[in-house]
DNA sequence: TTGTAAGCGTTATCAG
DNA sequence: CTGATAACGCTTACAA
């Protein structure tokens, strides 16, 4: 008896026998007590009492391992993005984390680096550890998921941004999105608009890219490949970009970026050139991220929900957790985005 | 038997005891065969190479909550921080990532939006989910945290920039880094200087702050509490702050600005007003972050290494799960800061 | 209202 | 080299 109390290094961390052993009851009792549903009845209110009390008193923590095991849930939900320093994913995961806190799930959160091997390795070590769902954003699209291994352990599945598996999925129609802000240039005269894209295997960028070479072909502008660089979505990628695009012979007089960080390197490029933006050349970018607005010129940009998009995607995963009917197959939600006219785009100089 | 196999809702997730079956051994081969450190003794190969194969025939993923019941050891680290959507924060968590799942841990991250009751709901869920230690980074240093839960449930605690807990800690000499680039300015002889500082309840702000205020004692220029504004770490704080500033009856001729997003704000609020930086009001940030090089002008800032303080920190921490000695009591590393001088501070006007 | 005991899926000990 | 079996800490029928 006394024996269990101390073993191995010190102290043992308090388990549900000790309580029992403390407050003169069964296990069973104390598991009753501090079960939360049945507070009140299915037990006598004292022994309740007396075993909440020697429980604080001994700061008995309860091991949810040891009760997810038994019940075969786990409370926690495994969130997979390619980059939580991308501004993006951090909206998208805050939005994620408030609904599911709020749910009394916790969150496991994986960085992919937009590396296939360490996406596969996530996903193995989430079916391990029996997450109860799993959120993935993002990612090269290029690599098809393998959603069968979660199946297969009940674990449902919620995907952004991705459309090629066959579960729940949030997303936002980056190519309207992509053809919007071109329409928007291409609507103000310019005929000359570059792109600065980014990494070809993501499927956002491709549909931007898409939604860029529809709104010329709408416009009856050509496309030009010289005019379409790729960027690392980094400021620097911007700078170096828009600072070849403003030597070529004959210069864009419009570039359309595909996220605000590069959209802000290109801006410094053109500035240090000592081209005017807008009256030389109009720059858009694209998420609106809060520094958007307080560049100079304030950037025009598309903004993009990325906190509702976290929301929205916790809740399809939380309604699939609930097994409500319909959450298995294809739903697919997809958010609205605006574009966001500020001071960086003007008409192209006469 | 064949029972087994189905029950509840169609499939069942496959436990070691179906491979066995499968293969013809005992739960104790298998759990020999898969185990990785045993690899090639104490097991016949071809026995190990049936079973392996079975296990995959059978798509088994084992359950890491059975193990850690058993072990006592999750492999799981909690990190808690009050806003990952801060550059900082962020910097950090992706430091502290990259180690710890190198070392094979899994990370749960906790946002506390700086809210003491968060707080301490994620440190009892944490307690409760029994990870192996907690990364504890930032947040409120009023409300005194309470270790004594970990050490009773042997999780180790590693704090960031906390000085009021007695466990091994990573930090910044924020007294220091506050006052030298404070320094800059007042070498580069300015006399009005004014802070921009965040919110006063964070150790961080409070220390960089007392270094503002240590840096103009030694160059005996007055404090004037009229130019010590408070700002909630967002662009539009600094915006409002320095407009603020900028039409005081003596304006200052300096701002040092408590963050980069804060700095960016008051760039702009000068810009819009037309006075320009530098040539009338030197401006500086804090942090370094990746567009504090690409506003124009160059943000003069202070360097902060986010990154390596996650790095060190899970380091810090991985060392105490490895039972290493001397990881227990107040280890404390502290990490170094620099001013990086680019083109948003100059000399005040004559 | 309370207690007894089975079992969740592993690993480790101890025999064979 | 392999097989029983006892834990790990908890919840939940079922009995009392």
């Amino acid at each position: 008896m006394a024996e269990r109390s101390r073993r191995r290094q010190g102290q043992r961390t308090v388990s549900i026998r000790d309580v029992a052993e403390a407050a003169g009851v069964s296990v069973a009792t104390v598991s009753r007590a501090l079960s939360a549903d049945s507070a009140s009845f299915q037990i006598r209110p004292e022994t309740r009492q007396h075993v909440l009390e020697t429980s604080a008193a001994l700061g008995y923590r309860p091991n949810d391992l040891a009760r997810a095991l038994l019940q075969q849930r786990t409370s926690v939900i495994g969130v997979i993005v390619p980059d939580i320093a991308n501004p993006f994913y951090t909206g998208v995961v805050r939005g994620i984390e408030d609904v599911a806190s709020e749910a009394g799930y916790r969150m496991v959160l994986c960085n992919t680096d937009r590396e296939p091997d360490r996406l596969d390795k996530y996903l193995e070590t989430l079916v391990s550890s029996r997450v109860d769902g799993v959120l993935i954003a993002g990612g090269a699209a290029d690599t098809p998921l393998d959603v069968d291994v979660f199946t297969r352990y009940h674990t449902k599945v919620v995907v952004v941004g991705r459309h090629d598996v066959a579960c729940p999925s949030v997303q936002l129609d980056n190519v309207a999105a992509g053809a919007a802000i071109t329409a928007h240039l291409a609507g103000l005269g310019h005929r000359r608009i570059a792109l600065i894209a980014g990494p070809g295997d993501s499927r956002t960028m491709r549909d931007r890219l898409e939604g860029y070479r529809s709104a010329l072909r709408a416009h009856g502008l050509p496309q030009l490949d010289e005019l379409i660089r790729r960027g690392e979505l980094d400021e620097d990628s911007g700078y170096r970009a828009a600072g070849e695009l403003s030597t070529m012979d004959v210069p864009p007089t419009g570039i359309v970026t595909l996220n605000d960080r590069m959209a802000v390197g290109a801006l410094a490029a053109l500035h240090d050139r000592g081209i005017s933006v807008p009256q030389k050349v109009s720059v858009t970018g694209f998420d609106d991220v809060s520094f958007a607005s307080y560049v100079r010129p304030k950037l025009t940009t598309v903004s993009v929900p990325t906190y509702r998009i976290g929301t929205t995607a916790a809740e399809l995963l939380l309604s699939a957790l609930r097994g409500e009917p319909d959450s298995d197959g294809g739903k697919r939600v997809v958010l609205p985005t605006e574009v966001v006219i500020r001071d960086s785009s003007a008409p192209p100089p006469a």
